[in-house]
DNA sequence: TTGTAGGCGTTATCAT
DNA sequence: ATGATAACGCCTACAA
């Protein structure tokens, strides 16, 4: 059981010093190419990796960005963090993970795990009770930046990434309206979300806008539970007029949606349409998949927030003026209708 | 944006030397009440943090796991994933985390940057193409260990955690005997993957318990593409005898095989039944989920994995005798009906 | 072209 | 009870 060689190590074992070494392995222009390769050389032969940890207290950086989301089961998370992690893999950056559950308790204690670890900025995509920010403020003492992805805090001053719901729900009650049918019913998510206000202003703007009245019964809310949408399922169907169309707040809920209604002998479809959001590839491999979909673009979002994240930190190296300004960038939620699997095993 | 203060201002501004304020701010014991409550008091004013990054410098510990799966966007390895976070957090560690892609190449990067990044240990489950074991034993070798699991390597000087896949294939076919079924097919996974051959000779030993005949026309293969495992049903549909039941290697295959099936106008469990290994919730909302299945419990093997870990490092760090001994840990594949999803949106 | 020395924040080991 | 100093691995300004 060795240790991991160390500049040191070499430097000795050539009987040359540390700094010619340090030199050598990082191509300094005034090093002897004969020694450059005999040091290069012994450096791979020995295993050699600098370390991080070391580096760190000259640069102030560990090339570490921590990544909180809230369940890394959900695929749309999943495939967010694979943006992300495919973008940090391109600027040489690690990621350190870590799950909130929705739970604001447990969000708090990852941030302040990662803080420990002296993350070089934090990705975070907030759990659902979150509406205290105080522990990602106190990031700011730190200099460490953060930025927000999808479920994006309701103020201005933060660096986020999302869609525009807003239209994208606009398109999808047009689309619906086009093809027929006028009763459209939605099952929205919890209130505090912004997202579950944007596909409500969407919902409104889209019904009126087609001169439809908006009619309050054909609004339910769901808080993602299985039993939460059944129930909502259970109200709609038993209106006087039930809705002909009913747009789901995500592929879950409509999932949850489309098994209630599977219970109660309704041809998904046919008696009922049925649309959401997100678009997840598992979709394709159910029974009744949403006809269309408002594609969210989690593996894009992923890739622009860390993005925007190695922008900032550039920024910050660059020694730019102190930036009070914010990022935000709004990726256009456009209808979908759902695509194929590719989910290899 | 000011700096953290450190240690040393503290100790600049009380004219004391840094080793008191150290001892204060750790509350040793030869220590004077006064300077103690003085230095506590400054620190809390001036906001002091404990540079934790220097301290892992110092105790040649980061507190961090790496961990390398193939592809995150899979259930099975997202619940994984959550296993070893739940069990990670839970002693104070982090995870760091890469995607290999299945890539032997990207698996290499991936794990030579966790080395550059000082990882305690490594968490890993295989790509399905790694064959050279080299960048993994160089960890061994430098004291960071390295814990396998659900794609393990086929030698024993390794930690692993995994499933028995042997008994459960065995079990399966027993079930499906004993539900009437005789011409059971098998569509495997690809021949290098150790889990493809436990599943093999679970499916010969099981078939043989029965006093069937082995029919080699009855097993298929698949790389895991959808279009390897449509050709796979293609070839078993096009038997003379075809199969009255098809045991699938995962739920990912199941459900590209139920696809053709359906394409083919095949009554799904009922003209012919499938079973599959993994039970993953979303099987639950496709139209014909899995009747049975050998549930692999991704969540307790990332788990297991994890604390395997930590009892590897703390025997360690107590400086037991340099371990040459390996743990493995076989947990039982037990057959299951298929589970309610529980996922919440 | 190569070597020497100081410093990043902290703790442990001496000494006082 | 407190202070001085070395050490962790690396980089870099300065010296040779």
């Amino acid at each position: 059981m060795e240790k991991l060689p160390t500049i040191k190590e070499i430097a000795k074992q050539l009987k040359v010093s540390v700094s010619t070494v340090s030199r050598a392995l990082s191509d300094h222009p005034r090093i002897g190419l004969g020694t450059k390769l005999k040091v290069q050389q012994l450096a791979k032969e020995m295993g050699y990796e600098p370390n991080a940890q070391a580096i760190f207290f000259k640069q102030k950086k560990t090339y570490v960005i921590g990544v909180v989301i809230p369940y890394i089961r959900e695929e749309f998370f999943s495939q967010a963090i694979s943006g992300i992690e495919s973008a940090a893999m391109e600027h040489q950056y690690t990621i350190l993970f870590g799950q909130s559950y929705d739970d604001p308790e447990r969000e708090k204690a990852v941030v302040e795990a990662m803080k420990k670890q002296r993350v070089d900025g934090l990705i975070i995509s907030l759990s659902k009770q979150t509406n205290r920010y105080d522990h990602l403020e106190a990031l700011n003492k730190f200099e460490i930046p953060v930025v927000y992805f999808d479920r994006v805090p309701p103020f201005k001053e933060a660096h986020k990434v999302f869609c525009n719901l807003y239209k994208g729900t606009v398109d999808m009650v047009g689309w619906l309206f086009n093809k027929g049918y006028r009763r459209i019913a939605f099952i929205n998510g919890p209130d505090k979300l912004n997202a579950s206000k944007e596909r409500m202003n969407g919902y409104i703007e889209g019904i009126s806008k087609q001169k439809l009245k908006v009619d309050m019964q054909m609004v339910e809310k769901t808080d993602l539970s299985k039993e939460s949408t059944h129930n909502a399922m259970k109200k709609l169907l038993a209106l006087k007029h039930p809705p002909t169309a009913i747009i789901t707040f995500n592929d879950y809920v409509h999932m949850d949606a489309v098994q209630y209604a599977q219970k109660q002998n309704i041809l998904v479809n046919k008696d009922i349409v049925f649309v959401s959001y997100a678009n997840l590839p598992i979709t394709s491999y159910t029974a009744f998949p949403p006809l269309v979909s408002v594609e969210q673009y989690p593996y894009g979002q992923g890739e622009r927030a860390m993005e925007l994240m190695i922008k900032i930190l550039s920024e910050k190296t660059d020694n730019k003026i102190t930036n009070t300004s914010f990022y935000v960038e709004e990726l256009p939620a456009t209808l979908v209708a759902y695509q194929q699997a590719t989910a290899g095993g």
